[in-house]
DNA sequence: TTTACGGCTAGGT
DNA sequence: AACCTAGCCGTAA
């Protein structure tokens, strides 16, 4: 059991339509390393097999993303979340928690 | 062992 | 609201 399959599982978790940050599934794998959260997506061999995109920074702009931002908006966008300058339209009411 | 560095965050200007 | 700064915690070298 490592963080890179945890992380996985975890993406695999959120409802379509909604997004995640990477505080929350730091805390959801039981650390508060939510920098770390970064490493692994950016590490992440199969940027295409999981929803990584459904990741954003906790105030609701976009982070970052391995292909690049404008994927990611698409992305985004292609699962039901509109981005607008850069931040996710009304992120309170598609934020997903784990808890 | 130490250093540098992230797809960040919270807090202050 | 936008920008800057200092912490944050594991890896990799």
């Amino acid at each position: 059991m490592n963080y890179q399959h945890n992380l996985q599982r975890l993406l695999l978790k959120i409802p379509h339509g909604k997004v995640s940050t990477y505080r929350e599934i730091a805390h959801a794998m039981g650390m508060c390393a939510y920098r770390f959260v970064g490493q692994l997506l950016h590490k992440n061999p199969h940027p295409d097999k999981f929803p990584c995109y459904k990741v954003v920074q906790s105030d609701g702009k976009l982070g970052g993303f391995a292909l690049g931002d404008a994927e990611k908006i698409r992305r985004l966008k292609a699962d039901g979340v509109s981005v607008k300058n850069g931040k996710v339209v009304d992120f309170t009411h598609k934020f997903h928690r784990f808890s």
